[in-house]
RNA sequence: GGUGCCGUAGGCAAAUCGGUAAAGCCGCAAGUCUUUCAAACUUGUGUUUGCGGGUUCGAUUCCCGUCGGCACUGCCA
């Protein structure tokens, strides 16, 4: 039998990185035995779901690369299908109407906490005759319909991460409800737990790859399979990305969602190495790889347990890495929006400066975001001059340096390299000082400050937009000051 | 409270059947290179495998206990 997995997501928020390092590990085993993926959105909980967060989810998945190969089914659409499967656990008597009103339920587990015991439900309703079910209805109470659930059962699988996971029946909560409230005799929307367990049936999942955070659903959909006289398929509950402080990440923990990274200027490819690494690692020690080279070695085997801290260090240094390697041409079409963004005057119909631009930046880029920062001085007039590059103005001897170089310019058109490293070399020579004086106040002029990418680069640049005379010129202005 | 799972260096992790540990990566430190920063390269840095017992010639790997962490415990998903 071929593989076939899926990817579940609700759509009551952006694409969490949870949810799409499971999407990860579930694109990888398919890839990997030449099954086949299935996205299906689960938007049962209509006062929470939102379109648009349908769209980011798949707009999210796409950008990764995880790319699907049936769906997106939405189970709104299948009520119809799930509806028909409650009414055969009805008829089956596997399942009850349960009348219980929701002060009934709170006072029952007020007891039960009191006495220090597990809150559950206590199926008191489970074996109403049909007189007290009219009663109740006569009361005008609506039932939800529970799924029976054994107390002497013990629900044991196989999980291919964590071996083999047993469960007894009486610590499942009791009966489970299925479907919500609604009016006797009609069936009220079906719930989370029981949905799942209809549609992996319905799209014949083989193997149930999800975070752990679900295995305590696992022994009651177990029970719900037998119910429905389905095939129990294989599980795998991988372990859950933590956030530094070791808790499961969410919201809280500020950056979780794919969209964030994508706009701090994270790439895909560095974001799904970096998810793959999470809890599994290459037989080969391999850390650098594109999800179809993963695949073909990726297996549950060398899946970890454990829950694995996220880390900024190693992203960072993944996301460098694959930013380093890029083609300088597709980097300047990446970093163009964040200049825009910035709201730096670009015209980007001056090709050749930007993609120089981008190959002086290459290096030094954590993130497509950084760009900014680094290349202000290029695209802003009029900046602040770090406070270290005041000091360099103001040492002894810069002046006449400042002033050699900006005469020697005057009337300059273009120049090379070559002929800049000529002009500071005259500069050095006229004034018999050492260049490093000339490099370094020529630095804390044209670039406000001590640090940054090449200098000779940057004073090209700079010159082709025509600010390295006024800056030469603010330079000697603080100079003197 | 209950149930389940997990516990190798600062983080991610490796270690066929138990064979006598921390491979590799990130980080951190230093050096080389460079006008500077970054990159790159080189070198260095961290262990009573949570703790305590037991079985064994030998245990990270098996057993028991203990502590800790996390997850779940809904008419949410």
């Amino acid at each position: 039998m071929s593989v076939r997995v899926r990817i579940a997501p609700s759509p009551t928020g952006n694409l969490h990185i949870g949810t799409a390092r499971t999407a990860v590990f579930n694109w990888l085993f398919a890839r990997h035995h030449g099954g086949t993926f299935v996205l299906r959105i689960e938007d049962t909980d209509f006062e929470r779901s939102r379109p648009e967060y349908t769209q980011n989810i798949l707009d999210g998945l796409t950008w990764l690369g995880l790319t699907w190969d049936e769906g997106p089914s939405f189970q709104t659409q299948r009520l119809d299908l799930y509806r028909q499967a409650v009414q055969t656990l009805l008829e089956k008597g596997l399942a009850y109407h349960c009348f219980c009103t929701e002060a009934e339920l709170e006072v029952m587990r007020a007891e039960q906490e009191a006495k220090g015991q597990a809150p559950r439900y206590d199926n008191r309703h489970r074996n109403l005759t049909a007189e007290q079910q009219q009663a109740f209805v006569a009361e005008g109470r609506q039932p939800v319909i529970r799924f029976r659930i054994d107390d002497d059962r013990t629900i044991t699988w196989n999980d291919m991460v964590r071996d083999q996971v047993s469960w007894k029946g009486s610590d499942l909560g009791g009966d489970m409800v299925i479907a919500r409230r609604a009016d006797f005799g009609e069936i009220g929307q079906p719930l989370y737990n029981f949905v799942v367990v209809v549609d992996d049936m319905d799209m014949q999942i083989t193997h149930v790859i999800r975070g752990e955070d679900h295995v305590g659903n696992t022994p009651k959909q177990i029970l719900l399979y037998e119910a429905l006289g389905a095939n129990i398929p294989e599980f795998a509950h991988t372990p859950l990305i933590l956030s530094p402080s070791g808790k499961k990440l969410s919201k809280r923990d500020g950056v979780t969602s794919i969209d964030d990274f994508r706009k701090m200027g994270y790439v895909p490819e560095a974001m799904v190495n970096y998810m793959t690494l999470l809890g599994w690692s290459a037989p080969d020690a391999q850390e650098r790889f594109t999800l179809p080279e993963a695949a073909e070695k990726f297996d549950f085997e060398r899946v970890n347990k454990a829950g694995a801290k996220f880390d900024w260090d190693k992203l960072n240094w993944l996301n460098s890495q694959y930013l380093h390697d890029m083609p300088t041409d597709r980097l300047t079409d990446l970093l163009i929006p964040y200049w825009q963004n910035a709201g730096y005057a670009l015209d980007t119909g001056d090709r050749t400066w930007l993609t120089q631009l981008t190959a002086l930046l290459a290096p030094s880029l954590v993130r497509l975001e950084d760009a900014v920062a680094m290349s202000r001085y290029l695209f802003v007039p009029t900046i602040e001059y770090a406070e270290a590059a005041v000091i360099q103005l103001k040492q002894e001897g810069v002046t006449p340096v400042l002033q050699g170089i900006l005469s020697s310019l005057d009337g300059m058109g273009t120049f090379t390299e070559a002929e800049a490293q000529t002009l500071i070399q005259q500069v050095v020579k006229d004034l018999g000082v050492k260049k490093g004086l000339v490099m370094k106040s020529l630095r804390a002029a044209l670039t406000c400050d001590l640090h940054g990418p090449d200098l000779i680069q940057s004073w090209l640049l700079l010159h082709q937009h025509q600010l390295d005379t006024s800056r030469l010129q603010e330079a000697l202005a603080i100079a003197a000051a």
